[in-house]
RNA sequence: UGGCCUAUGGUGUAAUUGGUAACACAGCUGAUUUUGGUUCAGUCGUUCAAGGUUCGAGUCCUUGUAGGCCAACCA
């Protein structure tokens, strides 16, 4: 990694601003603060990648901090899911925080406030208090309850905390100005009554504090430097720094709240009403099928924590709108997958070949290498008869000179095998081609290094050995919707791009070294793509998934013809 | 009919802070290749608009234009 010749995104710069203006480098500390209220997604990814990577490049602490401030859609089953995450994706987290921990530091400094006249109990429903808070245009009225005496609002408040009131009774709100242009200011409501357990503090407490107020005083507990967000909290800058103003002390470090564009990607939703709806429809299996931008979806489907890694780092961080292009991701994965993936050969689309001068009953052995990117990966053993099956689309009874591959009269050369030639075939009644008869060249063996087995032949084709290939479900899967911003169109819904063909379950015929792949496993079915064994997987019934196919130039070409 | 944010190739991100617009992906061409993969070489194409300041503007100023955000007892 050349971390010179990187160049600084506009955090960074921010950063080394800070650093030369008398920030110490110990200062700085990072917090990546999930609601665990749903499953992380490849936003979420990038996200987390900004916030460890900087922890990273600055040798600084970062924080897993849950904002578990809403009982009424938190669960810990979420915490578990995106710690799981996290450290799936490769990072560690210095400590382990929860907002609600803060519940006392909360409410003392909130009953601070009341003291000094800078908060108060209203009575109003929340529809009163909506009422009230003007338009952008247009400022906001007073609440009759804005000016209550500090023992009456003291009294109140400490009743909302003691459960002495029903859900929405009262608030308390910040006094700031009910005019201001920035809506957010026209006094904020701190704690709502929630009669709710709390999946961490149980039944302690039945107020529970807003965002607005935990946030920005959880940055000042944890002492986090830099508070990243997206940009829809940019108006949110304004109160945090405004709560902030209220607590901080001279001594102790004030935390900066800083704003970027979050990342979208092409030809995915990652709302999670959305993606409930794409689960709930059946449109998908689960959250964590293949198809989904989770985090989870994406681990399933075979990407790799490195993959998404350097997706994120090469997409950078900026503060405009954006759709990054999942061909992106898919250059990332097959990158690294390149480099690791075992090669083995499968046939997805079976044709059967007979090699009619190779002898009944004989069987080889071959040499095949696990991986021409990797010498250290070593090589294999994979049988080879006189039955074998080829793909369908790798054989045309004719074909121009552009067709690499097995044509009537024509030679190809079958994968670390022999050099083939097709002389007939048959077809079924309706016409579709179900056997080629071919005759094999017994001295161009690979690696034999015969002057045969130096032929150059154009074009090279995987195959099976039909008594010794072992079954296996292949699931094929493609992106999930047709449209690149399936989310993007107001008079359309975008359940109406959902691709139909966004996964197809056939049955593969794997080489016999694949017999005892384990759930994870990474391979490349050669000239096909990217596989991974699917959690689904028995030793009886194995499950493979496709990662992403290889590029694939031919599907392009003939696209245009 | 307010306030704020943003604008660089098809996409994403840079530009020594006012000094030759670069990197990656995608596309295209060719070479290599027992994967139409990989690798290598080449190629394509960009500063929203109009003014202004300046020897010099993607960068600063003015005015537009376009897109986005803000009125949850959500985060």
């Amino acid at each position: 990694m050349s971390e010179e010749a990187r160049s600084l995104n506009f955090i960074e710069h921010i950063i080394e601003e800070d650093l030369k203006n008398g920030y110490s480098q110990k200062d700085l500390r990072f917090r990546f603060p999930p609601e665990p209220n749903g499953y992380l997604h490849i936003g979420h990814a990038s996200s987390i990648c900004l916030n460890f990577g900087l922890g990273l490049r600055y040798n600084a602490p970062v924080n897993l901090r849950f904002d578990d401030t809403n009982p009424a859609k938190e669960e810990n089953e979420y915490v578990e899911a995106i710690k799981e995450d996290v450290s799936w994706l490769g990072f560690k987290w210095d400590t382990e925080c929860y907002a609600s921990d803060y519940f006392q530091q909360l409410y003392d400094w909130a009953v601070m406030l009341i003291k000094e006249g800078k908060a108060y109990v209203d009575s109003q429903s929340s529809e009163e208090i909506a009422s009230q808070k003007g338009t952008p245009t247009e400022p906001g009225k007073d609440s009759p309850y804005r000016n209550r005496s500090v023992e009456e609002n003291l009294r109140l408040f400490k009743g909302m905390k003691d459960g002495e009131f029903k859900d929405g009774e009262h608030v308390l709100r910040a006094k700031i100005d009910m005019a201001s242009s920035n809506m957010l200011m026209r006094d904020p409501v701190m704690y709502r009554i929630l009669h709710k357990a709390h999946h961490r503090t149980n039944t302690d407490w039945c107020i529970y504090p807003m965002y607005d107020w935990t946030h920005g005083e959880s940055d000042y507990i944890e002492q986090v430097s830099h508070s990243l967000c997206t940009l829809e909290f940019l108006p949110h800058r304004e109160l945090y720094d405004w709560f902030l103003d209220q607590v901080v002390s001279s001594d102790k470090l004030r935390p900066k709240q800083r704003e970027f564009a979050r990342r979208n990607l092409s030809h995915t939703v990652v709302s999670k009403r959305k993606l409930l709806q794409l689960v709930e429809s059946g449109v998908v299996e689960s959250w964590d099928d293949p198809r989904m931008p989770t985090i989870s979806g994406l681990r399933r489907r075979g990407f790799t924590p490195e993959s998404i890694r350097n997706f994120a780092d090469t997409i950078g961080i900026a503060k405009r709108e954006n759709v990054v292009d999942v061909s992106l991701l898919d250059f990332h994965v097959r990158e690294h997958l390149n480099k690791i993936a075992p090669r083995v050969m499968a046939v997805l689309n079976p044709l059967k070949v007979v090699l009619t001068n190779y002898e009944e009953g004989k069987e080889e052995w071959l040499d095949a290498e696990n991986n021409p990117e990797d010498p250290s990966a070593g090589s294999r053993k994979v049988p080879f008869s006189r039955e074998l099956y080829i793909e369908q689309e790798d054989f045309r009874e004719e074909a121009n000179r552009k067709f690499f591959r097995l044509k009537l009269g024509g030679e190809v050369r079958l994968k670390n095998g022999y050099i083939i030639k097709a002389e007939s075939c048959t077809k079924d009644d309706e016409g579709n081609i179900i056997e080629v008869q071919c005759t094999y060249d017994p001295k161009s063996k690979s690696g034999s290094g015969t002057e045969e087995s130096l032929r150059k032949v154009k074009g090279t084709l995987h195959w099976v050995s039909i008594p010794h290939a072992i079954t296996a479900e292949v699931r094929l899967y493609d992106r999930l919707f047709t449209d690149p911003t399936p989310d993007g169109h107001k008079d359309k819904d975008f359940m109406d791009f959902v691709n139909p063909n966004s996964l197809q379950k056939v049955t593969g015929y794997l080489e016999p070294s694949l017999k005892d792949a384990q759930i994870g496993d990474q391979v490349q079915f050669q000239r096909l793509g990217y596989f991974n064994v699917d959690k689904d997987s028995t030793p009886e019934n194995l499950v493979f998934n496709r990662t992403v196919t290889l590029r694939d130039t031919w599907a392009k070409l003939e696209q245009k013809s």
